[in-house]
RNA sequence: GCCCGAAUAGCUCAGUUGGUUAGAGCACUUGACUGUUAAUCAGGGGGUCGCAGGUUCGAGUCCUGCUUCGGGCGCCA
């Protein structure tokens, strides 16, 4: 039947295309049967929206199937819209009710259509009352699906990372982590800054941030050499070695000194060896950066950010917040209403030093100045002493970056680090050195190569100016507003040392 | 990289000082019952107790090694 469509013709073209965006409201898919109802989401079946007596279509898969001899059975139907499922009454006169409908199992797939209607039992306000219900796929062996209509916990969903957006916690981590990109994007872009779309292959392997994964094409059983023996990467693909990039700061730095204002947010790769719950090997950060503006006002747009994404996701998920208040971490919500109401405190670095040595708390790390904060130093300045998010600025210069902008005491940066109650630190920022000879002197002590630095020293050739930055991990952030306690169920399919399966 | 812990049914777990045929709930299956809500009730199937050695008359249980997973520290976002 496709053949009779002339592809050539606008008008059939503007049908089709209008077809299907009818459809796209409601689901992201167009297939499967189409009679003469709209097909919708769940999230529009159950929000009141649809008059109780419209012939609706819903797809998706089955949570669970309640039979009743009163001649139906209950099918409460997932399609991801929403946290909810949508029951779907199936009553004993449909043509496949007794060798289809009653073997229903959690997990199949299905497209149902019929009456929306106002629910006659409890627990929810609307049903389909279905008049034609269409399996799509079967789940070949319900006994060892291993997705249940019950909890699972994170630790086995993890085996099952493929499986596991079909759990409601899954299903609502996802919904939130969209929530919060889109909030991320939409805040840039309503503030006039560009988004950036920094290399993820990088010639630099002197980042700073860490071990790097190698990107190579070389035969690694016969790789060339050099007259010395060593591995010669002038015959790699690129010519010269390179690497997965460790963070897109260095190059946005030259978009943020033309377009003032920029930002990156793609995949960053870290080749550390971490065994925690905060690392991942491969995860997606944001790095704001903003010209003629100094370490104030970096600290200020952090504060304004965070604060804008929280009220977004608020406003946005109120259904899988509350499943996360209920089910992963009580304050998840309340935390988040805390620092939407709450003024960022600002603390320097060494009035920090002195408020933890004077606070005769006993800390595992002693505090020292010139000692980077541990995390047990600042959950107390957060949650202890200013009881609410904190902006710690000026850190020793020793301890942070080369590209760190020096202060007038020569000893320390214009770094900043914010934190907040349960998480500690959420944000790493500076204002960037923008005189070239201190740079260059930076770089020196660092040990660094400035040939390898040449096009980043050239910022500050031609028209520097003041500017900054700061980094926000995307999966740390989605672990805080979900109360994730492990950064691996906040990305779809983690990588981690060791751990790289689906 | 360092330290600690765990591994028993598809899932969550119990299993006493080492002792007969390793149990429960959920899931699956059969039946009963019901506009049901993780429905309920009754029956049934389902296990090389992570792997490999060792101690012992006898090991799910004790010992050693390995594997995998989890947690803490360091590094960081």
């Amino acid at each position: 039947m496709q053949q009779s469509i002339p592809l050539s013709s606008p008008a059939l073209a503007t049908e089709r295309i209008g077809r299907f965006k009818q459809e796209f409201q409601g689901m992201s898919v167009a297939a499967g049967p189409i009679v003469d109802a709209k097909v919708v989401a769940v999230k529009q079946a159950l929000s009141g929206a649809i008059a109780p007596g419209s012939r609706v279509q819903v797809r998706g898969w089955v949570r669970t199937r309640r039979d009743s001899k009163a001649g139906l059975s209950f099918v409460n139907l997932s399609d991801g819209s929403c946290f909810d499922a949508i029951q779907v009454v199936a009553p004993n006169t449909l043509a496949n009710y007794d060798n289809e409908i009653v073997r229903l199992t959690t997990g199949c797939a299905l497209i149902a259509e019929g009456e929306l209607v106002a629910s006659q039992g409890k627990g929810q306000s609307f049903e389909l009352l279905a008049s034609r219900v269409d399996v799509v796929g079967w789940v070949d062996d319900p006994e060892t699906y291993p997705i249940q209509p019950k909890p699972h916990s994170p630790e086995f969903l993890r085996e099952v990372a493929h499986l596991r957006p079909r759990t409601n916690l899954f299903g609502a981590v996802s919904r939130v982590r969209q929530s919060i990109a889109s909030a991320i994007h939409r805040y840039f872009n309503d503030n006039g800054f560009c988004w950036i779309n920094t290399p993820i292959i990088t010639g630099s392997d002197t980042e700073g941030a860490g071990e790097m994964f190698r990107v190579s094409t070389l035969d690694m059983m016969n790789p060339p050499r050099t007259d010395q023996g060593a591995i010669d990467f002038h015959k790699d693909f690129f010519g010269k070695e390179t690497f997965l990039s460790v963070s897109g700061q260095l190059n946005v730095e030259g978009y943020c000194l033309a377009l003032s204002k920029v930002y990156t947010f793609g995949p960053t790769f870290r080749a550390e060896n971490s065994h925690t719950t905060r690392h991942l090997s491969e995860f997606w950060m944001v790095e704001p950066e903003i010209a003629f503006a100094d370490l104030d006002a970096n600290a200020t747009l952090a504060e304004d950010f965070l604060k804008f994404i929280f009220k977004a996701v608020l406003a946005e998920r109120p259904d899988d917040m509350a499943f996360f208040a209920d089910r992963v971490e009580k304050a998840a919500i309340s935390r988040l209403e805390s620092i939407i109401a709450t003024p960022f405190a600002r603390i320097d670095y060494t009035d920090a030093v002195d408020i933890l040595k004077k606070s005769g708390k006993k800390f595992d790390y002693a505090v020292e100045w010139g000692a980077d904060l541990q995390t047990e130093h600042e959950r107390y300045l957060t949650e202890n002493h200013v009881s609410g998010p904190v902006v710690v600025t000026n850190y020793p210069e020793k301890i942070k970056a080369f590209y760190m902008r020096l202060n007038d005491d020569g000893r320390t940066v214009a770094a900043m680090d914010v934190l907040a109650p349960g998480i500690g630190e959420i944000i790493g920022g500076s204002q960037r050195e923008e005189r070239l000879d201190v740079l260059d002197r930076r770089i020196a002590q660092f040990g660094l190569d400035p040939k390898m630095y040449s096009w980043y020293r050239d910022f500050r050739r031609y028209g520097t100016v003041p500017h900054a930055g700061f980094g926000l991990g995307f999966e740390r952030l989605v672990c805080y507003v979900c109360g994730l306690a492990n950064i691996r169920d906040a990305i779809p399919y983690p990588r981690a040392p060791g751990s790289a399966e689906f």
